[in-house]
DNA sequence: TTTAATGCGGACCAACTTAGTCCTGTTTAA
DNA sequence: TTAAACAGGACTAAGTTGGTCCGCATTAAA
């Protein structure tokens, strides 16, 4: 199923959640409150998504958190990677800590592995097309991609509420 | 990391070296002994691809598996998804019998979901485009994947012998 | 007809990963 | 000084994964 982790779900619902604040931060116990993710949880994403960069955080009392930049300016990948490490179907693609190099048997004879590296490529580029504004825009129609495009007339959800994100989108 | 399996890794070793048998059937000891994937193991990955229609198998003394039809016509998507289901990164948005509608609390609410689409969309596209005997091939270089380009001339590796793909290519 | 090779379909287990919890710091505004 | 907030761990329970094993069904060949 290539899927991510419940970890990564949830930063996406924070991240969206904080840029909805826009300059403003939000406590973890605030972002808890408005997603309905478990508290220690939604701590823990924090924290990565912090050591990442892509959060700044402020402590001691009426501390938070908020996003380090603009959310234009926040790739997908680099939510994705900062959650759960470079975004690669293999480990022989993946370049980073995960998987030092000799780690396959099989590195010299493998016929597959300049194919996987396309692969992760392409995917890669998928995802860095969309940033973390185009997610909290309405969801876009299947269109190719290429262009994040929102539609010219919202959808039918004719209240953009930031409120409740709620919870992991299964 | 976004990761396949362990197993649809094997899958992918397993059906190259079917591919290089060309039309004639191999049994489960052979693949094993090929690819030094666990013999239990080619098995079970087997079975699953059988199940999935990529295989035929031929069961009593001198059976053994084939590929079901030329690997031109196998693409990549098909390989992952019967080894693990429905190619995408978040079960909204898999169809298939992953995720029953109703299982997120949040359908109705969810603003990300209309762009998990499109991206997985996208992702599906491009192990699409890739077949079974792309991979056969020899690795390309680094292009678009728009055409999965064979190099005018075979890179360094010049024994294209169909033996010994191996264990997983971690 | 018998035999042995082969796939089929499970059950099963150990190891690892994941999600979640909890606790004890440290920092800082009020 | 105090309390609110983040930091950074250790820890646990549950689930998944990879791997093993076994008995059964099928079939070509002796």
């Amino acid at each position: 199923m290539l899927r991510m982790s419940k970890m990564t779900d949830y930063g996406i619902v924070l991240l969206t959640e904080l840029a909805r604040a826009g300059s403003e931060t939000r406590t973890a116990r605030e972002l808890a409150a408005g997603t309905g993710v478990p508290l220690p949880s939604v701590s823990k994403v924090l924290k990565g998504l912090q050591g990442a960069g892509l959060l700044v955080s402020h402590r001691g009392a009426s501390g938070g958190y908020g996003l380090s930049r603009p959310a234009e300016h926040i790739p997908l990948t680099e939510i994705i990677s900062a959650l759960e490490g470079p975004v690669s179907l293999t480990e022989c693609g993946a370049q980073g800590a995960h998987a030092p190099s000799g780690t396959c048997e099989l590195e010299t004879v493998c016929r597959v592995r300049g194919h996987w590296r396309v692969i992760n490529r392409t995917i890669q580029d998928a995802l860095g097309r969309l940033t973390l504004a185009d997610l909290c825009a309405p969801a876009p129609r299947l269109v190719g991609l290429g262009v994040p495009a929102r539609p010219a007339a919202p959808p039918q959800n004719p209240n953009p509420i930031p409120t409740t994100a709620g919870g992991a989108h299964s």
